[in-house]
DNA sequence: CTCCCAAGTGAAATAAATTGCACTTTTTGT
DNA sequence: ACAAAAAGTGCAATTTATTTCACTTGGGAG
């Protein structure tokens, strides 16, 4: 699953709107928007503020092989 | 640890200079260098294709708490 | 010490992210 | 069905990331 997805699943998952998640993050609504369709190649400073809010993290981990 | 940390630890490792990971990721090798010492606000796209490079994956996950 | 090679810095140009506004479409509740 | 709220779209303006070039610094090998 993309990280577009994951946004908006746990956004509707903590009843918020896609207004409350730009008010919480100080981001603008627009780029909420285009975020959640996939349309957008957000910053990591983006990325972050919107993780905060969310109760989520971003991690730099080893790719796991095999599977 | 910071994502800065993160990718030059694991690029030392791998034995690549700056230039191999410009080279590897497509990336210029200025922005290589402004990322690893911390003066970057990487996109998501060009943190992606860094860590394509260098074995690892970026993972949004659910925050851990307390600890 | 000197020569390289790798790493770090500055600044201008260009490409792209982010914003703001206006609008349409979809969803939800009554 | 209707109204209101939420979500999606287009575009111009602004801010910022990324590129390119030129240069400096630091460390290791000879």
């Amino acid at each position: 699953m993309d990280f577009y997805s994951i946004i908006k699943e746990r956004r509707t998952l903590l009843g918020l709107t896609q207004q409350d998640l730009a008010d919480y993050s100080g981001l603008s609504l627009r780029i909420i928007k285009s975020i959640e369709v996939g349309k957008a190649n957000p910053s990591l400073i983006t990325l972050t503020k919107i993780a905060e809010v969310l109760g989520l993290e971003l991690v730099l981990k080893i790719k796991e092989m095999n599977r």
